[in-house]
RNA sequence: GUCCCCAUCGUCUAGCCAGGUCAGGACUCCAGCCUUUCAAGCUGGCAACACGGGUUCGAAUCCCGUUGGGGACGCCA
């Protein structure tokens, strides 16, 4: 019995990724099965190695080892690009040139006339002789896959039971980029076969491609493995969309840094996987593991509840740790020896006694300080405008990869200048925000040490001090905010 | 819009598959006890089977429909 978590490095480390790592491993520990840590980083664009190791980082951190790799699917092309040769030589795929321009066309009429917005085929009765030529003569275009026309795909979900889908319902996927990288359906699939993984445990959003890997598996002559797709971790506002950061900590390096513990956070996300009738909700992996059914996970999509989190983790203090093991952790936690010179540096030019030092460094050692509405004014601008200023950073700083003082800054020079406000009035909010303070340590060395979880979180805590943004107003904001960005 | 998945307290859920208990537990909230304060602890309380049909002596549980929510519909994963 093999299982595999396949995170793809392209941000934070999600929360999503833990849940689903710790549902493989528990099953691959009650069943001796091998757990496998794949990277799947075929998104040039997107993929960073930063990212990947904050993944293994994160992992690591809540003690979901992983037996095997990680593997990295860019290392694998080869492996990849010959299975891609031999469905062409097959006839399961063929070659598609048609431009993206015109697929966008295509999709948007389709979508108009409110039918099925797949590709329409046009390549697929290409000879393989002109197709071979166009391709030789460096002509630019995909593969895809041709899926069946007619029938019903019948899938077994583990969880689920038997699902069926029209075969003509699913679309001509793409398997293989124009810059020659597979796409996470092939590359996938190919992987979890030679890797030979027994047991695809992923999340529920794939249930919909299930069908094209099946015909990937049937393709290539690939006995499927047993697929079970989990419920997505849910928003906890009234939409209760999946999980995003947008809206939520997700990152679990915001856990961290905010000073829960890994058990604790475990423990929760057990509690979705596998909750008891009654009695103790406060168990270990290994407990967990040892009980581990499929049949008890509920299908609904769970609302990721901070309160019950907080609790479990007040609970893992007091209970796990005497006051000396709780003082190391708080140690560990708070002043790491780097850290805790960089906060010295800020603290020494303001410091009379070192009884200045708590009152001063307080808000770097607190998950978010109190914020009060009244001091989040500026002076001739409204509550919303504040508000929107606050949005208006919060989304540069989501794009932002390098959390440094000096970038930060950048931000809010440009910012100040693109909205024609002095940079004391823009960042009088943040200062609030970040410290509870209108006046506290400099801004942007504060920002890089709490880190961007930490910065993110409390924008978003201080524009809901301000009375929150609405979805509408959000949307229109968004417009003006890319307006603004283009400009500066 | 089309297709797929889902539906028990505000939240996480037990019960459903093998119909028959005041629908159980936990978080949150409220009250009381304990206590130098606050926590913690203890005791108690508020609070749910989405709706409509069917099957049945009997439906949270089985079937159908409606509604609601989510997901997918990318040369992202």
């Amino acid at each position: 019995m093999r299982v595999r978590v396949a995170p793809s490095p392209t941000g934070d480390p999600h929360v999503g990724t833990a849940y689903q790592a710790l549902v493989n491993l528990a099953f691959a520990r009650s069943r001796g099965g091998v757990f496998v840590l794949r990277i799947e980083d075929t998104d040039r664009a997107r993929s960073s190695l930063e990212s990947e190791a904050a993944i293994l980082d994160a992992l690591r951190w809540l003690g979901l080892d992983w037996d095997e790799g990680p593997y990295r699917q860019s290392e694998r092309l080869d492996l990849h690009r010959s299975e891609v040769d031999r469905l062409l030589a097959a006839g399961s795929a063929y070659r598609c040139f048609c431009t993206r321009e015109r697929l966008d066309e295509m999709r948007r009429e389709n979508r108009a006339r409110q039918r099925f917005p797949g590709y329409d085929r046009r390549c697929r009765g290409l000879s393989s002789e002109e197709s071979a030529r166009r391709a030789a003569a460096g002509e630019e275009h995909v593969v895809r896959v041709a899926m069946p026309t007619e029938g019903e795909c019948v899938m077994q979900d583990l969880l689920r039971g038997e699902i069926r889908r029209e075969w003509e319902l699913i679309d001509d996927q793409v398997i293989l980029k124009a810059d020659g990288y597979p796409t996470y359906h092939l590359a996938c699939t190919v992987d979890d076969h030679a890797m030979g993984i027994s047991h695809v445990i992923r999340g529920e959003e794939w249930i919909n491609s299930l069908p094209k890997h099946l015909r990937l598996y049937q393709a290539l002559g690939y006995e499927p493995p047993t697929f079970c797709h989990l419920p997505l971790l849910r928003n906890n506002d009234a939409n209760r969309s999946k999980l995003s950061k947008r809206r939520n900590p997700t990152s679990i390096t915001w856990f961290r840094d905010a000073g829960f513990l890994p058990q604790a956070l475990l423990n929760f996300l057990g509690l979705i996987v596998s909750s008891r009738a009654e009695g103790e909700e406060k168990f270990s992996f290994d407990q967990l593991a040892d009980g581990f059914r499929f049949e008890d996970i509920s299908l609904g999509g769970p609302v990721f509840d901070l309160d019950k989190l907080r609790w479990l983790n007040a609970r893992y203090l007091r209970e796990d740790h005497d006051a000396a093991g709780l003082a190391d952790l708080v140690r560990e936690w708070s002043m790491g020896r780097e850290r805790l010179a960089a906060i010295a540096a800020l603290a020494q030019p303001r410091l009379e006694t070192l009884g200045d030092w708590g009152r001063l460094t307080n808000f770097l050692f607190v998950d978010a300080p109190e914020v009060e509405r009244a001091k989040l004014a500026v002076k001739g601008l409204e509550e919303a405008q504040v508000a929107e200023v606050l949005q208006f950073m919060l989304w540069t700083l989501e794009r932002e990869q390098e959390f440094t003082a000096d970038v930060i800054q950048g931000h809010f020079r440009r910012l100040s200048e693109a909205l024609g406000l002095s940079l004391r009035d823009l960042t009088r909010p943040f200062y609030v925000a970040m410290s509870g303070q209108t006046a506290s340590l400099p801004l942007f060395q504060s920002m890089e040490i709490l880190g961007p979880d930490l910065v993110r979180a409390r924008t978003r805590r201080a524009i809901d001090a301000l009375g929150g943004i609405s979805g509408k107003r959000t949307k229109k904001l968004q417009k003006r905010f890319e307006a603004v960005r283009a400009a500066s």
